[in-house]
Order: C-alpha cells, then sequence, then structure tokens
DNA sequence: TGTACATCAGTGAACGCGCGTTCACTGATGTAC
DNA sequence: TGTACATCAGTGAACGCGCGTTCACTGATGTAC
C-alpha cells in the first residue's frame, strides 16, 4: 500500500484510503450544510474519486451517514470517558465532562448533527446510541455516553440523591447541555455584555439541577 | 369568493385560499420528513394544484418554508402569551408556559423544525424570533416567546434574584425546555418504569434551576 | 338585467439540473511459482 | 529475479428520476355601464 498522505490526497489510481476520507469529507459537508445538504458527487469529487467508487466501500448515501453517526458516538463516548477518568476532584472531573459535550458539539458539528438525524437503520442493533445497553465493539464491552453521565453522578455525589432516581437527574443534565450546544449550533443563543457564554451556563445549570435534587426539592 | 370547504379541498377552477392551504401542506410535510424532505410538487399535489400555481403567492420554495417558521413564531408566542394570562397561582402560570412550549413542539413539529431551520431571509429583519427586539405586526407591538419567559420569571419570583440576572435564568430555562422537547421529537429520550415523562422532567428541572439562582448557589 | 371587459389565479408543458445508483470495464497491486 | 495471474479499487458513461422554476396561456370572477 502506498504511503498515506492525508485524506483529500491522491497519487495515481489507487487511492489508499478512501473509506476514511469519503467519511471526513462527509463529515465536513454534513457539518455545513446539514443531513439533506449533503451529496455523494459533492464528498466524491472533494476526495478526488469518481462517485461510483463509494460503491467498493459503503452500501449507499444512507450507508454513509450511518457510518458518520457511529463514529460520532464513539468519539462523543471517548471524549466524555477521557473526563470521567482525568485528575481533580470528582467534582472537576463531572464539570469536565459538561464543557467535553458542548465542545464536542461545536468542534464536530457534522458527528453532532449526524448523530441526532441518522434514520434508524433497519436491522441494525440499536437506534439510540446514547444510552442504549452497552454494545460490544471489537469483543470488549463499550461504554455508552449515558452510562458515563450516570457513573460520573454517583462518583461526584457518592452520598445519592435521597428520593431521587440517579438517571432521572443524568437525563436532565443530559437535555441540558444538548439544549444549549443546538441553540448554540443555531446561532439562537442570546449573547452580549452581562450574559454567561454557554460553558457557564452549563456548568451553573447542572449545579443548580444537582443541588435541586439533593435537597429533595425535586 | 366561493365558501371556504377545508384547506385540501377544492372545487372549479380557483382554489378560494390557495396560500392558507399551502402553507398547511407545507407544515404537513416538513413535520413528516423534515425541512430537507418537503417539496413543492408534494405541497401542490396535496392541495391539488399544479406546481406552478405556488408562485402566485410565494417567491419560491424558501419563501414558503419561511412563512411556516413565521407562523410557527406566531403561534409560540401566542400559546405562551396565554398561559402567561391564566388563571392561578403566578408558579401555576409559570408551570403552565412550560407545558404549553412542550405541548407545541409535539403538537406542531412542522412549526417547531421550520423555526429552527429557516435560513435567515437576506434583508428580513431578524433572524432570532424568539429572543429579538420585539417587532411590530400590524402596528402593535408582538411580544416575543422569550420575553414572555423573562416576565413570568419576574411575576412568579418578585423578589428577584439576588446576584443573577433574570435572563440569564431564561436562558436556562428556554435551554432545558428545547432540549427535552428535541431529545423527545428525536425519540431519544430515556423512557421506562420509574423514568418520569418529559412535563415532570421539564417541571423539576426548571424548579430546581430557579432554586439554585434564588439561593445565590450559582 | 344583460353584456363587455379587466383582472388575475391556476394550467400544463417544458427547461436544465444534479441527484443516487448501475454496469461493464480497466489498470494497479501483490502473490505464486 | 522475472513472469503470469488473480484480485479488486476506481473509471466513465449512462440511467431514470424528481426537483424548483419559467412561460405563454386560459378560464373564472366580479365590476362598470
Amino acid at each position: 500500500m502506498r504511503h498515506w498522505r492525508g485524506p483529500f490526497d491522491r497519487q495515481g489510481y489507487h487511492h489508499g484510503n478512501l473509506k476514511e476520507a469519503l467519511i471526513e469529507a462527509a463529515q465536513r459537508f454534513i457539518a455545513e450544510r446539514g443531513i439533506g445538504g449533503f451529496t455523494l458527487a459533492d464528498a466524491a469529487k472533494l476526495v478526488g474519486v469518481t462517485p461510483a467508487a463509494l460503491y467498493r466501500h459503503f452500501r449507499g448515501r444512507d450507508a454513509l451517514v450511518a457510518e458518520v453517526a457511529f463514529r460520532g458516538y464513539d468519539e462523543l463516548a471517548k471524549r466524555l470517558g477521557r473526563a470521567l477518568q482525568s485528575d481533580g476532584t470528582a467534582l472537576e472531573r463531572f464539570t469536565r465532562m459538561g464543557e467535553a459535550y458542548l465542545a464536542f458539539a461545536e468542534q464536530e458539528p457534522g458527528f453532532y448533527t449526524a448523530m441526532f438525524s441518522a434514520k434508524p437503520t433497519e436491522g441494525e442493533a440499536s437506534c439510540s446510541p446514547f444510552w442504549a445497553k452497552a454494545v460490544e465493539s471489537g469483543g470488549k464491552p463499550a461504554g455508552n455516553a449515558f452510562d458515563f453521565l450516570v457513573k460520573a453522578l454517583a462518583d461526584t455525589f457518592p452520598e445519592g440523591f435521597q428520593t431521587v432516581d440517579a438517571r432521572f437527574i443524568a437525563i436532565e443534565v443530559w437535555a441540558l447541555s444538548h439544549g444549549i450546544a443546538t441553540l448554540d449550533a443555531a446561532g439562537q443563543l442570546p449573547k452580549g455584555p452581562g450574559l454567561p457564554d454557554k460553558y457557564e451556563l452549563l456548568r451553573a445549570g447542572v449545579l443548580a439541577l444537582v443541588h435541586g435534587a439533593l435537597k429533595g426539592k425535586v
């Protein structure tokens, strides 16, 4: 195999790493134009290949989008897992997870968009990869994003939440994170002097949600 | 003008209420298939009219989508305004607003989708109709959804939020509402025995957010 | 009441386009001998 | 080391389709006289 010189770079008849390059191109176009605006023709062109070449690696358009979404689930779980195992106090790690979530949505809009708009592939395992029971990936059981969140909550507040199910809080935290991330992506988050940025918004909001539960205020 | 017999009903050469019927059809298809999946041809067919007829009433596809979004902003503000002026205590009205928001997103997915994905029309007034300064509509200044939310907060907690800007809380509440609504629409909200439904989720979350601010916990 | 006419909402045929996908093919690669 | 061969990634031409949009038109409506 020829030396790999970057996803959109090519010399000669064989591309060398077409599958990865196509995924990367799709990710980029989905980020720029949304799921509907993404076309196979553009992706192939960017990569320097005929549209038909795609069919050596994917069943079709939907399969490529699904693959992007799948990579997204993986990357998000990886980032959250990394934050969960980072240094510092449990609260610091928990805060870092929130930042990681927002940063992921901002830095990888292609992933994020694909993750929430990929049609459930018929026959495929799970269509809610955030919180579905962890799926095996290459033998070793992979954690999912939602499980990491629940675990972080348990670590950070080992005394538990009296009457409240930890999953309850986790859903609240996730919904707030998702809301902030999508409003921000849509350019709808009010911004201005005296108004917090999204990280501050999430940090303060999560603390309030957790403390509300801690005090049985819910 | 002939008697109006329903949006998708027609007799004779002239439709009678084509503009409204097209908006309604667009709303329905956007709800079913998303912005990308909506086509003029389908809308015209449903209404019983040639695609070209659309151009008597709209500049083109984008204008129709924008009109749907605009109706959505209007309808949402109307519903929130109604909740804001309903009976009961201030807290009850505030809670009702949250329910109204979630119900709107669920009952009018066409509106909700259009509102968040309409491209900012160049030359048009505002591209963030939730919180942009209230626009005149037919002479009388119309309230926007975000202003209603801030007002509800002020009514419900007249003692104010010590160190915290009320808009801060409003953004948190809105982000949580939006997150819950969109996760629910995407079928991603975990559901099961012991887990709360979305209304309970929002109610508890909002209370926690507000109390967090009230106690200066933020 | 009847007729001529202006208005304009909707027709239907056509357009150019770009899409996703297929197919028989070709040329580069690496392996067996 | 050299040659024959199997493999298969990518080609390029073609497909059928449905899209948004245009245009000269037609037929229904309502108004002026």
